[in-house]
DNA sequence: CCGCATCCGTTTGGATACTG
DNA sequence: CAGTATCCAAACGGATGCGG
């Protein structure tokens, strides 16, 4: 299992309750509209509306759910303009930042790999790509 | 967006058609039981019951949905064994090797924000962790 | 043992409208 | 401009059964 490595070793309940937040954490963390947010965000400061054009194809709603658990767990600041009309600005904070590294090798894969990818899906019969 | 970093100078029609496309590759990697197969594949080479017993909580469908998908991407080859009862082993590519790499980064930031994360939701005010 | 198909409940996610 | 709520479609995900 994935979190397995977590723990050196496996012998006591803490890490049974470790490895059992790690699994949420990872779940909430691993996929696409959070991952994409981290790295719209990267090390700026950006409104909502700005994150919303920066992501592209990102709904209102899904924005707030992820900014909302974004925040929750501690990976990105949400600090509000009390003005008129409201402003409301969010940056990553370190352990934001942080994985915001993880992500950045997973774009650098992509590229290296992406012909590879391609010619792969053409070889395995591509009739499914609208 | 993330894909922007993919391409150098995003001039020409070539860039935008490879942006699209790592798009759809980073969704179709980008989700928990795919990054866990990955995980559980490490460098070894499983028959379909022990990724399934690794993995843990993933049904047989998923699995299978998953492990289609990463042989179609060329991440993970499949080996049948035209034996009875059938044998079929899964391995990871170098392409697929390469991407565990970034799921052992995560898993490393997991490690480490683990306790900052838990702080966080507490402070958050944690009323819906089952 | 493995893969594919089907059924079906649950969850996700988009569109819209209303509030401050 | 940002957040919340509602409605509804689409996708996900589990269980089961058959076929190779």
């Amino acid at each position: 299992m994935v979190t397995k490595q977590l723990s050196g070793t496996p012998e006591n309940a803490d890490l049974a309750r470790a490895d059992s937040l790690a699994r949420e954490i990872f779940s909430d963390v691993a996929n696409k509209w959070a991952l994409l947010i981290i790295e719209a965000l990267g090390e700026r400061t950006l409104r909502f509306g700005e994150v919303r054009s920066e992501v592209d194809g990102i709904s209102h709603k899904m924005l707030t759910q992820n900014l909302r658990m974004l925040e929750r767990n501690g990976l990105a600041q949400r600090k509000v303009h009390p003005t008129v009309p409201p402003k409301v600005e969010y940056t990553l904070t370190e352990p934001g930042l942080a994985l915001r590294e993880t992500v950045h090798r997973m774009c650098d894969w992509t590229h290296r790999y992406i012909d590879h990818i391609e010619t792969s899906r053409d070889r395995f019969g591509a009739a499914d790509t609208p």
